[in-house]
DNA sequence: CTGGCGATTAGCATTTTTGCTAATTAGCAG
DNA sequence: CTGCTAATTAGCAAAAATGCTAATCGCCAG
C-alpha cells in the first residue's frame, strides 16, 4: 500500500505525470504525447501510478481521462513529514502542525 | 538528486531506518541488529540513503554514527506537496520532476 | 459487420536493485 | 606487531523495473 506508493514515486516520469495532472485531468494519449518514451511504456507507468492509487482512470468512450489522487499524495507527504523527528513515536500523523 | 531521494524512499527497510532515526542518531550495528537482513545488507541500505542526503555518517571511533538529515526530507514532503494542485497556502518549492 | 483510433497487454531483452557470503578496511587494546 | 570488533566493499545470483515492438482490446462511425 504505503510501499507502492513510494515505488511508483520513484520514477521521474511518473512524478512528472502526476506534475502534468496537477493542474487538471488529462487523457492518456495527451500525457503520453509529451514524453519521449513510447505509448505502451507511458501506459505502463500509468498502470503503476494506478496501482498506486495515485491516479485513477475514467473512460471516456474511445478515450481514457486520468486524474490525480490527491489525497494519496498528502498520506506520502504526511509520511515522510512524520519522519522527521519530533518526540512522539507514530509513525501516522496526519496534520503539518506548522 | 530529487531523483535519488526517492528512489531511496522506495524500499520499505530504508523507511524504517529512518523512522528509527527519528526519535534520535544511531550507530549501524544498533540498526542492523533490529533487521533480519544480514549486515551488509544493510550497510548497503544505509549507504543509499547516504547517497540520496537523507542521512549523514560520522565516525566515533570504532563505529559509525548515523543521523537523519530532515532538510531533504523536508524537502521531499515538500515537493510531494507542490504536486498537489491546491492553490490555497503553501506554494514554495523546486519542481520533482527530472 | 468492418475499419480505424485510443489505449492496454504480451512477450522479450536490458538494466537496476536486492541480498547473500566472503574478503577487506578501520580503529582500538594489549 | 597481533588479535578483536565494527562496518564496508567485492563479487555473484536472483528478482524486479524499464522500455521496446507486436498483438490485442474497447469503442465508435459508417
Amino acid at each position: 500500500m504505503e510501499n507502492s506508493v513510494f515505488k511508483a514515486l520513484a520514477h521521474p516520469a511518473r512524478r512528472q505525470v502526476l506534475t502534468m495532472l496537477r493542474k487538471g485531468p488529462r487523457l492518456a494519449g495527451d500525457l503520453a504525447a509529451e514524453f519521449e518514451a513510447s505509448w505502451p511504456t507511458m501506459s505502463r507507468h500509468l498502470a503503476v501510478l494506478k496501482d498506486a492509487d495515485l491516479i485513477t482512470a475514467e473512460r471516456q468512450g474511445n478515450q481514457i481521462l486520468y486524474r490525480v489522487n490527491t489525497s494519496v499524495l498528502e498520506d506520502a507527504a504526511s509520511a515522510l513529514l512524520g519522519l522527521i523527528g519530533r518526540d512522539e513515536g507514530d509513525d501516522q500523523l496526519k496534520e503539518a502542525a506548522e
